[in-house]
DNA sequence: TATCTCATGTAAGTGGTTACATGATTGC
DNA sequence: GCAATCATGTAACCACTTACATGAGATA
């Protein structure tokens, strides 16, 4: 029900084939929503059954044929609707948690090499949305950019602080885990 | 793929019922995993029939029959597979950033009160985590706990840094969207 | 009399992943 | 010659939600 929303949205802000639409989700849009190319050709399908959706094939010479897609007016009513209703509280599910919970005498180096890789990766990520955002959210460039484009930097700031609190929790985390180490080796 | 390391994880822990771990979902362990009764149930039909798990029937006058259900060596084995196979990052999917996306002029409000309801309920959740971290987790209940409870605390700790950060992410993106609001109004 | 807790499930549907499939053009 | 890019899809499966269903005992 919420891919379908994505689509819509991006759709909103231009026409474009389920191709783009993947490559977006690959860089700018990745921060918060991703799909594979089979969900989304799949979904640009039932939305064009539906008819939230149109699509006007554009034959290309020198690269395969193409499929642009537009919002209808209906699309855009549909989208409309899921604006105005309140979002629900999604339930969250964290797998490393789930793995840090069977913590025992014995595991621990376990635990902390998969601490570890998180960490690298968080701070690899750190670094690239820092450099993201040097290069193209300078409060200069952000003076004259339109709402659309705001919000793209909002979302980025969403990933900037989460992974800041998620570096931070997992160095507590880490500190939690050595300490219990040392308990038992001593005991 | 990862609620049957869940219930694994759970009934590693101790043998309960389909009920009881419900009910777990519902408390301690809620801020990172929970599911339906529905999917409990077929989950742990299902990996009874895989010989993961194995339950007993027990009766009761007073109240409906029980299965208490106990992990089995070739569980405990799935379990350990698990544990030493590397999580991969999974891809986020923020339905609020695609609301946000959508913010155009004539439609602030709809954005507004969107964050307004997310902030509320972030900051009621961070006076719960508090008041939970105050009752169950304080440094002299922490020093002689099991490594299974010390990670409850850990997981509770996690939520806490989490919503730290959405609130004040929440704040920041409410300043952004009153400085477009101000913007279009005066133009 | 009505609602809550205990305790279990089935059935249908939606959302998402993984594997398989095709085929031309461009760049190292 | 090999991989990547462009561009689309089908089929099978897994994860999860929503709706429906039962029935006893405790509490207001």
């Amino acid at each position: 029900m919420s891919l379908k929303n994505v689509l819509l949205t991006l759709l909103d802000r231009r026409p474009q084939s389920g191709y783009e639409v993947v490559k977006t989700f690959d860089s700018e849009v990745g921060y918060f929503w991703s799909a594979s190319h089979q969900q989304v050709y799949r979904e640009l399908a039932s939305l064009s059954d539906a008819g939230l959706v149109r699509f006007k094939l554009v034959r290309q010479d020198d690269k395969p044929d193409k499929k642009i897609y537009t919002i209808t007016a209906k699309g855009r009513k549909s989208l409309q609707a899921w604006l105005e209703a309140p979002l629900l509280p999604k339930p969250t599910k964290e797998p490393l948690l789930v793995k840090l919970l069977n913590t025992r005498e014995g595991n621990q180096e376990l635990m902390l090499a998969e601490l570890e890789r998180a960490l690298q990766r968080s701070v690899e990520l750190r670094e690239l949305y820092a450099s993201i955002e040097a290069r193209h959210y300078s409060p200069a460039q952000r003076r004259d950019m339109l709402p659309g484009d705001i919000m793209l930097h909002v979302a980025l700031r969403r990933g900037m602080h989460s992974i800041e609190a998620h570096v931070f929790w997992l160095e507590e985390t880490r500190e939690t885990l050595l300490g219990l180490f040392r308990k038992t080796r001593l005991s």
